[in-house]
DNA sequence: ATGGTAAATGCAAATAATTTGCAATTGCTA
DNA sequence: TAGCAATTGCAAATTATTTGCATTTACCAT
């Protein structure tokens, strides 16, 4: 299940992985324009059967993409739109919230609000 | 800004009351196919605006919404599709994360795997 | 090198969820 | 009961994403 990668799915990724945070399709169209977008879905849904990249729902409309380098959460600031990442052990947010009899294949944790420190 | 509570709104509301999970746009006009789809879609932001119910995105196509009775967190068995409820403070699981500088508004935890003790 | 084959890509069009415009209806409130 | 604003329905628009199909590309065996 090896994934052949062409030049077009190396930059792709490229793109992916130079960005800190999160990218949507178009984001992605917008930086690569000589790619067809509907190229990008595909590729995208490929990188994310292959476990390269993950699939993110922030709770806007559109999915966000993003580089899997560890497993983390995320916090949106709803006013600048500024995504910031957080880690914590699966096992951790299994107990706190109590989880039994469920094999856990993938948790994400979103937190929406308002990041105080940094300038709007 | 109190919300006037017409019949079709007190009709969407107690559908989602009723129901034990999530609820899509489209669920709910099958439940109540008298409203139209665009006016539920209508009264559910509107819902959502008055904090009655909430909006959830389990990572589906479909936005789900649910009554707010209190916040709870979600584990989706991809088998299934059977949701469970968790709960857990917010605070702890902001302790957990490190989140530090962030006004936070809602969290939202998605777990997504197999229950294993329901039959599927 | 070269031809054959499967995979990758682009384009156009389809689909699905959701939103918007606008006219008709409803339900207060004076 | 008339007047006015809010609610609703219908049709059409919008947005994100997917699908079908023809063309191009890349690699493997000869």
């Amino acid at each position: 299940m090896t994934i052949k990668l062409t030049t077009k799915r190396n930059k792709m990724l490229e793109v992916l992985k130079k960005h800190h945070g999160t990218l949507s399709a178009a984001d992605i169209h917008s930086k690569l324009p000589e790619i067809d977008l509907v190229t990008i879905y595909r590729n995208l849904d490929l990188f994310v059967k292959e476990k390269m990249i993950k699939k993110i729902h922030l709770g806007t409309e559109e999915a966000q993409y993003e580089y899997q380098s560890e497993p983390h959460h995320h916090a949106v600031c709803t006013d600048c739109n500024r995504v910031l990442h957080f880690t914590a052990p699966d096992e951790k947010i299994k107990k706190l919230l109590g989880i039994e009899d469920f094999e856990v294949g993938e948790i994400e944790v979103t937190v929406r609000g308002i990041c105080t420190k940094a300038k709007h």
